[in-house]
DNA sequence: ATGAAAGCGCTAACAG
DNA sequence: CTGTTAGCGCTTTCAT
């Protein structure tokens, strides 16, 4: 049985308020100096702990922040990893956890809804597509939520410069001569990659490109094959700008499959910024998109907004700056 | 402001321990069906969610499990990644949350020790050094841990069979013709590397292995280079076992950076299971110690260990099975 | 079957 | 400076 509060009280013939004020760590409440001391030895000696649950309870407040990625991957999603990952690191100078909700696929947003809104977090970084119903119901509610990577209704949301990357990697490519370009588009909605995609464009036409000099094709994960079937109809050498880097590893070892020279005869670049560190590898051109940054970008805005009760900042959106990261696959 | 079950009492005109023990899911109390519709309408109506805070003060339990790892890495190592993203998947089957503690290099033990008895979580996954103080403290501690990957003293622990591994592996190597071998150990003591360097010991000896033959090597993951000096005035073709995948990674890395071809000149196996999804590479020789299945085998001790107020386990370890993971790199 | 009362451990308001 | 009182929202025991 964990000691409490009143625990020292009794061993030292105070009211537990007393003891509490001190361990509190209130500088308001002016304790005299030796009971001050005697509290905080006590405590000390008995090893006591306050119970963070009763606290929390009591405040109002629990110090966890809470973070939910409806997309149906975990932790080993390279996209995930970075944001947890500097999540953490920052939570932990701010005396913060996080607490990680898992999508539970099956549960209807109003039941996901229900259960983030139980008490235990002050706040949520959302990772969510922007046409489901939880973020709906979350621009309605009180729950302080900054969304990330796409740009979400209704909901402060840190971005990265979707068009500032593209037109930098077109740049990149024109310059090592491509004439030829396709643009792989996810097949669901994302504000992130129709931005990329409209840069694209605009830099195509921009640079006087005939129509039959690009393209633009939606791709499905599970669909890489299909997709090389379409792209070996075009020109080559062609350059393939992939919505983001998952997508353009698939159609790398698609290529390589097929004995299909990359850069040579396809050249392939991703979005993201997730390069392999494991066995030797060809480095893919990407993006980075320094998600770590956009993680904890959110997280300060989070704790802004969750302590001015009113958060005064209406829902906006905060785009951080991006990186050409050069390879070997364009 | 929530609603809480007080205000669902007052609008039903009923007491508000009534509406609480409806909606708090105990079969226990019998409720005339009427009020208990009524409660239940109300309840969803008014999109009632009971405080977990509250709830977790009285009932003294959070259904929240927390993750230590005193490592000095994050989620975006491989490890961390599989334990993390199984543990998620085990927690939602259970109606658990997963909190992860951050290290928050320079703490003391004593002190991470206080903020993991806050009454937060109520029990602990541990990945850490076996010498760690932490470790001892909660040895005597009422908490309930489970420790993986490494043998813990006093404390439960699931591992892997790794002595079964390195069997597996010497003998995937052998058939292979090889007859020169190095194991590269970490620096510091693991209880898992240690089985790992016995088992490749005890091989050694029962082939009829000379002395000439086999060596171990401690080695520092920024040492590689060193450590490959070494290694090349050994024997060749030389099969080099690496204590983990990493530590195969990066000699992979060092191997190519100097043209010394893997597998012809020198044969490389890790220990892990941990393959390269990404860009096109070759694919590490290495035992798969199924970590996921090792955490899920820990966090349901660990329920177990919570529901039985008196862990009649003692503290003791389960070992699960490996599978060796053939590859291009031997 | 339901209500009244108590209390989990803490913080905050107000006395003295 | 410190003690008394109250209450966060819930569960539990004891009446009725």
């Amino acid at each position: 049985m964990p000691i409490t509060a009143k625990d020292i009280a009794r061993e030292l013939n105070l009211s537990q308020p007393t003891v509490s004020r001190v361990l509190s760590g209130d500088k308001q409440h002016r304790v005299s100096e030796t009971t001050r001391q005697r509290i905080l030895d006590a405590a000390k000696r008995l090893r006591y702990q306050p119970n963070a649950v009763a606290r929390s309870l009591r405040r109002g407040r629990t110090g966890i922040i809470g973070l939910y990625a409806n997309h149906n991957y975990d932790v080993r999603n390279e996209f995930l990893g970075a944001i947890i990952g500097s999540l953490q690191h920052g939570c932990a100078c701010r005396n913060l956890d996080l607490l990680l909700h898992s999508a539970h696929s099956g549960r209807s947003a109003e039941d996901v809804y229900a259960k983030l809104r139980d008490g235990r977090i002050d706040g949520l970084i959302l990772h969510a597509d922007p046409d489901d119903a939880l973020v709906e119901i979350l621009g309605k509610s009180s729950l302080p939520v900054v969304a990330i990577a796409d740009r979400m209704p209704d909901l402060p949301t840190v971005t990265c410069e979707d068009s500032d990357g593209m037109h930098q990697l077109i740049a990149y490519l024109w310059e090592q001569g491509h004439r030829h370009y396709a643009y792989l588009s996810p097949q669901k909605f994302l504000v992130s990659a129709d931005r990329r995609q409209a840069a694209f464009l605009s830099e195509m036409r921009n640079r006087g490109l005939q129509k039959s000099g690009y393209c633009v094709l939606p791709i499905d994960y599970e669909a890489t094959e299909v997709a090389l079937d379409i792209l070996m109809q075009q020109g080559r050498p062609l350059a393939v700008c992939c919505w983001n880097d998952r997508t353009a590893y698939n159609l790398l070892h698609a290529c390589l499959e097929r004995g299909i020279r990359v850069p040579d005869e396809i050249a392939i670049t991703g979005f993201d910024g997730f390069r392999s560190h494991k066995a030797p590898a060809q480095q893919l051109v990407t993006v980075d998109c320094h998600w770590g940054e956009v993680a904890l970008k959110a997280l300060s805005i989070l704790t802004s907004l969750i302590n001015n009760q009113e958060g005064v900042l209406d829902p906006q959106e905060v785009r951080l700056p991006v990186t050409l990261l050069a390879g070997d696959t364009a």
